[in-house]
DNA sequence: TCATTTCCATACGCTACAGTACGGAAAACT
DNA sequence: AGTTTTCCGTACTGTAGCGTATGGAAATGA
């Protein structure tokens, strides 16, 4: 049934990068979490054998390092572009909370997210998700500052909102159905969500 | 080393039932997830061998389903009946947000959860989920209902306090350090959310 | 052009676990 | 006590994926 001879999967070049595996690897960390990193079936994904993966990689747990330190490094980049071109305190706190959870723009960033809660005891999963969650609410909670709340309620307001978030991507993935889906439902909700939490 | 030829591991009774592997699957789950459930080190575990797994079980995935069920029914009961028992709309929210998060009396109720949205997307543990969900919200929102909230309302907060369990519970697993650790401070977080989401 | 380096496929061994076959011990009747 | 049923251990097969060894193709450079 084979039509061509030719690599069979995505028509990209036959060598392959580190950087083709690490987006790989992050892809079936969306999929199905850590364990669907498997060298086996992502070279078949890639069109190629292990083979090419030993060349790259020293091992099944470089490539998962590779993979989690480009998450970590390129995750938040967006967002906090986005943020912090608004300059009031408000509004900001509205475009973060408006933007992470009505997911425009970040198309498999929660499935990412939701695949190293999964595994958030991995050895080393665990010091990145630390790291990426305390500043998001640090992030946060210093939006709530700048909103002139003192630094306590700012990081229980900032606990709150990152708790939300959490929750409803978790809420999203496991119970879809309870989650507003059509757009103005959703955009009540989150409006509904942000004044709830900077309500004085 | 040993010094007693007893079955080593838990004195437990020689013989096992199917309730018995079920119970250590579900600890398996809020151990490490459904991939945990593994027969031959969950025999290990109970001083036996698979011989006695696939007496009482056709294979694994009979195992998962009956923990699976066993969790659904056994699950809210405690909690349910806790809050019914208190008779004022306000102090039953108040109840139930405090009990889940402050988590008296449910050892490793959130571990396993956890350990069920770690592998949501699976066949059998997906509708199972999704059904516990659907009926917390539905109980919750009811809550706000009996507060005086039009159904909306009340179907956007209880969203908000399902989301801020869920989000909280991945909290203090994924990153500890970031909620309030020591019994006082916690108090006050859990009174400020409780607050927060009963705002008028 | 031919030599060197880069990249990859094939073939192999190893481990963990799922599931089966079967014999035998331990209870439970009679 | 003897028989039957219940329960479990041991020994096997089968599979998936990790990691290694090695030869060779494809690019690169002399």
């Amino acid at each position: 049934m084979e039509m061509s001879p030719r690599p069979a999967a995505k028509q990209s070049a036959p060598r392959l990068t580190a950087d083709d595996w690490t987006k790989a690897a992050l892809e079936a960390i969306a999929r199905g979490g850590l364990a669907a990193v498997a060298v086996e079936p992502l070279a078949a994904g890639l069109g190629a054998t292990k083979g090419s993966f030993y060349w790259h990689f020293a091992n099944r747990d470089a490539l998962i390092e590779a993979a989690l330190q480009r998450w970590e490094t390129h995750l938040t980049d967006g967002v906090i572009a986005l943020v912090e071109a608004e300059p009031d305190p408000l509004a900001r706190i509205r475009l973060l909370i408006g933007t992470v959870i009505e997911n425009t723009a970040r198309p498999r960033a929660d499935s990412i997210e939701l695949g190293m809660l999964a595994t958030a005891d991995h050895p080393h999963v665990a010091p990145v998700l630390a790291r990426v969650t305390e500043r998001r609410i640090a992030y946060t909670a210093g939006l709530f500052e700048a909103l002139g709340l003192n630094s306590t309620e700012a990081h229980h307001r900032a606990l709150f909102a990152v708790s939300a978030y959490l929750g409803h991507a978790q809420l999203t993935h496991a119970a879809p159905q309870t989650v507003p889906t059509d757009a103005t439902h959703r955009r009540a909700y989150v409006d509904r969500l942000v004044e709830i939490l900077t309500a004085p």
